[in-house]
This record gives C-alpha cells, structure tokens and sequence, in this order.
DNA sequence: AATGAAAGTGTTTATCC
DNA sequence: GGATAAACACTTTCATT
C-alpha cells in the first residue's frame, strides 16, 4: 500500500493556513495574511500567485444567501431522462438559472440537480420543459445539516 | 395575483453590477468596482458594506479545486435512516469532513449528502458508521453539467 | 446617498540574501 | 524561496452638497 497522496498538489503548512484564512475572508489583505503565517508580505503574495497558478484557488468569489435574493426554497431534483432524450434534457437543465448545480451521475437516475425558487408554486414552471422529457423525482429541502461548503484540506491526510 | 417579490430585498442595477463583479473576483478594488459603476469609491465601499449588512453578501470566500486538493470523486448518498436513528444518523454526516453538504429532505429519503474522495476506494470507509444506520443509494458523479454556482439576481425577474 | 481631497494603509517592485 | 525598503496604489475619513 503507497502512503502517497493519490494525486493533488503538495501543500506545506503555511499553504494551508492561507487558504482557510481567505476561506473565511477572501477579502484579507496580504499584510494581515503575513502576519499570520509569520513571513514578508510579497512572500505571501508570491504563495497565493502560485496557489491560484498551480490552480488549487481557482477564484476568490463570494457566499450569497439564497434567502435574501428572494428564494425562500430549494430543491433537489432526481431526472431520468426518456429513451432519446438524454442530450436534450441535458442541454435544458443548463438554460435553467435556477439550477445551482447538476450532476450527471451513475445509476438509475441520470442527473442529480438543485434549483432555487421563491416559493413551491415556482417549481412547476422551471420543471416544465423538462418533465415532458424525462421523469423526474423532487425532493424539497427542509434543512441543511452541513451547508455547502468547501472540500477538507489534506485529502487523505484526515 | 401580486407582481411584488415574495421576501428578498430589494437590489437595484447598481448593486446587482457589483454583486457580479465581486462574484467574478471578490478581491476586485474598491476603486475598479467604483470605475466600473461610474461612482465614488468611498460610495461603493458604502454599498457593499450595506449588502453584506443586510444579509445579501454573506461573506468572500474561495474557489477550490476539489481535483487539485486531490479529491478526484465525489458520490451523491441518498441516506435513508433505519427507524430511531435519525438523529444518530445525521449528527453522524456532520462529523465527515468529506461532506461537501447536506440537505434534509421531504421525500422517501431522509438525507442526501454529497461527499469528496481521493479515489472510489475510500467511499466505503467514509459510510462505514452510516451504513449500520441507515439505508444508503449512492451514485458516482460523472460530469457536472452545471457546476456549483450561485442564485441568480433578479429572483422571479428571470 | 454621494462626492473630492487628505490622511492612513496596503501592495508592488527592485535589490539583496 | 524569502526579506527589506522605497515607490506606488488603494481605502478611509471627513467636510461638503
């Protein structure tokens, strides 16, 4: 059995104390950051440079709140597309803002995908087009025991 | 039939135009978002400090590459807890730092989690204290469609 | 609410280790 | 790969509208 990490990049410790300080505030100026990790400020710049080329940050972006946009519900939909209509129904979930996600994923069900919607009554209509072409199985979210959030540092290490 | 928002606040083109940009690159300056809505930076800063005040902007984050990090999987589990285990169950899936999240759900199933890992090896491990707890269907992602995004602006204006 | 100008911070570049 | 220091850029405060 190797011990080696499958695949991914190496990060050294002071990689990782950046990466979950800009998790919490990807906003933090480089100097706050260096002070942190106990180095130079164009030393921290370069890691993040470098962190951003080597493509383990591939952006700084920000948490919205679905809730304060306007969409009280979410929901995640399970779409088994009918015989034929695979590429169509794929393509119809992509025009869907709402979408907020879609997988394409082994076994019965072809796509998993959440949508966002301002009230039960909106489902139907953003489900339209696609129920003519696939059956289609949704769930309502009620809560969200682990919010989404981001992938653990330290993959295979934990 | 009322033509108003359901709940939401109220975001005007300004702010949407800032809310898109700082999706795109949430370390933008306050001086570029200023040029780009044709205002003052100091009136701009104003503005985001109120969106977040308000709720709208919970935070800047990161983009992580789950790949990079070395998760080259992710599985969708739908996670059927066994009579009296509900609880046990989901206090259970926030213990996994693997779970990318997870939502509650009305429906035959309880939960459904989606979780990263290095390679399909380590999902069995990952559900191995679900497993004795709850019925479990999990899928394989294959593609991403629709890759992880946010709302839409403009709820019930799409 | 928004602005311009000044004062205060933060970033970047260049040079060196 | 990392540090320092000077030059440059950005942000914040404040007085004004």
């Amino acid at each position: 059995m190797k011990s080696l990490q499958n695949k991914g990049v190496a990060l050294d410790g002071v990689d990782e104390k950046l990466i979950a300080a800009l998790i919490k505030n990807a906003r933090s100026s480089m100097r706050d950051l260096a002070a942190l990790v106990g180095m130079s400020a164009p030393s921290v710049t370069e890691r993040v440079r470098r962190l951003e080329d080597i493509g383990v940050i591939r952006g700084f972006t920000l948490d919205l709140d679905p809730q304060a946009l306007g969409y009280a519900l979410q929901a995640i939909v399970r779409i088994k597309p009918l015989p034929g209509q695979l590429k169509k129904v794929e393509t119809l979930i992509q025009t869907i803002p709402e979408c907020m996600e879609c997988d394409k994923v082994t076994g019965e069900d072809c796509f998993i995908a959440r949508f966002c919607v301002p009230e039960i009554g909106s489902l139907d209509g953003l489900l339209e087009g696609l129920e003519a072409r696939a059956e289609t199985n949704t769930a309502i979210i009620k809560t969200s025991p682990v919010p989404r959030r981001l992938p653990p540092l330290q993959a295979g290490r934990s």
